[in-house]
DNA sequence: GTCTATATCATGATAGAC
DNA sequence: GTCTATCATGATATAGAC
């Protein structure tokens, strides 16, 4: 049964259960199992459940996020030296991503899923490992962005961009909790509609009017001392 | 050594154990050991584990919510029949939780760590306890913003809330991701600048232009093939 | 390369003395 | 209510036959 795909095998096995259950509550015998290949044979072609995992990412994130590199590239050269829109920024960055997440035959939902669960709190094995992967794209959208709107200081965008990839998150993976705001009353499974809401709230709060961050008092509801 | 506040001991050990490691990690040795207390004790104050969970969760999120309908029926009397403003709206619902969040003394900073990172992928046996605790009040803050924004439909302020929370959850508790994006660039503990920075974020998104949903094509990059 | 069998360890839970 | 001691389970990892 098992030929030389077995490492294949358990890498796929590993990334859907892995979004299933997570990391941690993943054995690898349900991975193994899943796989129909022999439990120690993970160890033979991996060496451990860390290293597999670090290999269940690169194998998707590295070609994401060259992706979004060679996007921005053309885009930049299409419009010669002049500033982009900030909404064609936007829809490189995060169309990417949207476009993985709505193939659900070749498992690019399921690893958005996975991924969008792990980004938020990388266990130590894999933060220097997403570091790597993340900080040249990162700078090159953030210079983009700068660029394209040169009223808003770089802080600035910066967190802007951070709370864009919080809602990019709650968009792509965020199902649960979604049940939990919307009960039944929400869709996702309509990845256009999804998207084009997601880019204009993006839009929307990117454009924003900056916040006043004038050391006096800032508007904030009082609470009660009540228990 | 030990008293009837055992279980306070071991409910704010808990907490902070949770935080730091996640639910699944956090072992039963290490909470009763950093609580000073004996390892049966859990047993015998919550009968399991998975008990003790739901109570570290009830004992602020009830009280959190609440406080959050309090504001708002305050709120709603005081302005007689009139809608509110959507910014007074959003100050109430998630000024409450930056609020706790920015109590670094109490713990209420590390719960808010811990509920950021729960309430996206709750286990099965705290769903349907989260349900319960914000069915109620996410009706009522919906109704409020689709009474202040006349002109968006309620799938859509819905869909946005979503979004928000997304937003919140990754400034509020986000600090890995956050890293991640900024390197050391940013500084995410002046929680009054933060709150600031937040609210124009949402409030830019939850006003901004609706997304165009006709079936037509929606505006995307276009993926090139190459591997 | 693949398999079986097993070593080693840590977990949640509990029985029963105090 | 608190403690010690222990059980049953399931985990990762590996040794060694094929």
């Amino acid at each position: 049964m098992a030929e030389i795909d077995t490492r294949l095998r358990i890498l796929d096995a590993a990334e859907s259960l892995f979004t299933q259950y997570g990391l941690d509550a993943t054995t690898l015998r349900q991975i193994t199992g899943a796989a129909e290949v022999n439990l120690a044979a993970v160890n033979y072609h991996f060496g451990s459940k860390e290293e597999l995992i670090r290999e269940v990412f690169r194998r998707r994130l590295t070609w994401l996020n060259q992706q979004r590199l060679r996007e921005l590239d053309r885009l930049e050269t299409e419009a010669g030296g002049r500033p982009l829109k900030p909404s064609r920024i936007l829809e490189v960055f995060f169309g990417v991503a949207l476009k993985m997440a709505a193939d659900t035959n070749g498992g690019g939902r399921s690893f958005m899923r996975l991924l969008g669960r792990t980004y938020r709190q990388p266990p130590e094995f894999v933060r220097s490992f997403f570091a790597e992967e993340y900080t040249a794209v990162i700078a090159r959208f953030k210079a983009a962005l700068i660029r394209a709107l040169p009223g808003v200081p770089g802080e600035e965008i910066l967190w802007r961009f951070h709370f864009m990839m919080g809602a990019m998150s709650y968009a792509l993976t965020g199902t649960d909790a979604l049940h939990i705001v919307a009960e039944d009353a929400l869709d996702d499974s309509d990845s256009d509609a999804l998207y084009a809401r997601l880019m204009s709230f993006m839009l929307g709060g990117l454009r924003a009017p900056l916040p006043d961050l004038s050391g006096g008092r800032v508007k904030r509801p009082r609470i009660s001392k009540a228990a």
